[in-house]
Parts: C-alpha cells; structure tokens; sequence
DNA sequence: CTTGACCCTGTAGTCCCTACAGGCACCATA
DNA sequence: TATGGTGCCTGTAGGGACTACAGGGTCAAG
C-alpha cells in the first residue's frame, strides 16, 4: 500500500504520514523498488488511531504513550486511564474558560450601541483593566 | 520607563514584548544614553489593551486591527463591532467541539473497569471507528 | 573595582503540521 | 518509443505566538 492510499484511506494529508514518520510516530515503512514507502495493512489502524486522537485533542507525546501502553497487552489499563482522564480535565478546564470569555464578550458586544470609535464600549472594555479575563 | 518596569506593570513577559516591537504591535520605543528602551507611560495601556485582548483569544491580526481602529476617533465603530461579534462565534463553536469531546471522553472512560491493556476500553474506542469524533 | 541585576541583539526552539522546490518512478496513451 | 501526467521522493522553510538561550553591554550599590 502506497502512501496516497494510506493517506486516503485514513484522511490524513500525505505530508502528515511522512511527518509522523519523521517524529517516530510510524515505523518507518518497506520500501519498494522504486523507492516508495510500502504500508503494510495494519498501518491503517495505528494511524486512524493516531487521527483520532489527534481529533479528542490528546497531544503527540500522550499518544506516543497510548501507543506503547497499547503494545504491552499483559499490562495493567490504569496509566491509559490517567492520560484519559487528565486530558478530560484539560478540556474541561478549557471550556471553563471559554465559557467566562463568551461572557465577557457577550457583555462587551452588549454595550456597543454603534456611534463612533471615540465612545466605543469594546474598545473601552478591552482597554478598561489590566491582565484579567475574570472577575 | 525600562522594559522590566513596562513588564511588569502590565504582566508581559520582557521577551513578548520586544517580540510585540519586532512584529510592530508596540511602536519603538526612545533609546536612552545606554541603547536602553524608554517608554513613555501610554505604552501600559497599550501594552494592557494588547494582553486583555490577547487575554480574550484575539489573535494578532485582530488586535492590530482594533488598534488601527482605535487610533481613528471619527470613524464608525461597526468594524470594531465586527471583530467582536466573529471571535465571539469562534469561542461558542470551539466551546460545542470541546463539550462534544468531553462527552466521548467522558463515554470512554465510564467503559473502563480497570484491567488489562489487552481490554482496554479506551484503547477500544480510540481505535475503532476513522476520524469522526462525533457520531 | 567588583558584583549582580538588568538590558541589548540575534538566533533557534516549541507544537503540529503545511507547503514548497527540485527531482525520480510509474503508467497510459499516441 | 516518446510523452505526459500523476504520484512519489528528500530536504527545507513557514506559520502563530511566543519562549529561551548565547554572548555581550550598562548601571547602581557596596
């Protein structure tokens, strides 16, 4: 299986294999006569398993893990559990804080009563206080 | 004013905001007798105007817009208005990606009984289906 | 006069790709 | 057999928004 295949097969860009191949991500594939990279079938999993992942927004190094923990079948499950479950914080945390931003946007889109720049509540929200998004 | 002092009034790292300067973001600055930057005591605000956006998830190209904006008192604020409205669209659709992530993470990790790696549920739901995380 | 905190420039690294440039390999058609 | 088009190869640079040095200069206090 050529690399466009495996790309289509998976829907991931080709200079996107060969870049997880770079990182270490794949294994470096057979090659054939000509030089081209040659997949064998179970690459397809490895790697639609790597755009999933991608796709929940587990970063590379967490899933370098899921993949190693993955190849040691005997193995006890609960570090796979930990990285689950602390990314699920992770984006929790995140919409957190993208709840309280849409608010402070709301609230500042809010104010805009249209009129010119020099009374524009927007730019006076933004301007008004220092660092913080809260309170 | 010194650069540490402009750091820390406005809580920005002295790198970020040499960085600001080189991208044009900040205007530079008078030198002192030692090549030393001298700000004058607007550039907090600015520099606070920058971090709250920032702050907000307005990326670069945004803010040099408001301040663009700001800098013409006379002009209609309906841009400034459009800015905010779009990046408040881009927060509440990142916000409904990361609930629906949430949930599948939340689905797969209510499926692991703890175990081997061999049943791993998560490893299971990671690896089943292509791409979608939705469906 | 030396120490230490601060400042300077310039460059490279981060993360996760994406996009070339310049050149082979392969297949179908004329 | 020539030719064209598509796909593949390597290697490198770019992007966004910083961050982190290395290798130096400046300044105030002791």
């Amino acid at each position: 299986m050529k690399i466009g295949e495996l790309s289509k097969a998976t829907g991931t860009n080709v200079e996107t294999v060969r870049y997880y191949e770079r990182i270490g991500l794949l294994p470096k594939p057979n090659r054939t006569g000509g030089n081209y990279r040659d997949y064998a079938p179970q690459e397809v999993d490895r790697l639609r398993f790597i755009r999933h992942a991608r796709g929940l927004g587990f970063d590379i190094s967490d899933i370098r893990s899921l993949l190693d923990l993955s190849e040691h079948p005997e193995r006890d499950c609960c570090e796979v559990d930990q990285i689950a479950t602390s990314h699920l914080a992770s984006v929790e945390s995140k919409i957190r804080q993208l709840g309280q931003l849409q608010q402070e946007l709301v609230r500042m889109l809010r104010q805009c009563r249209g009129g010119q720049m020099a009374d524009c509540r927007i730019l006076l929200a933004l301007a008004d206080r220092g660092l913080a998004p809260h309170e």
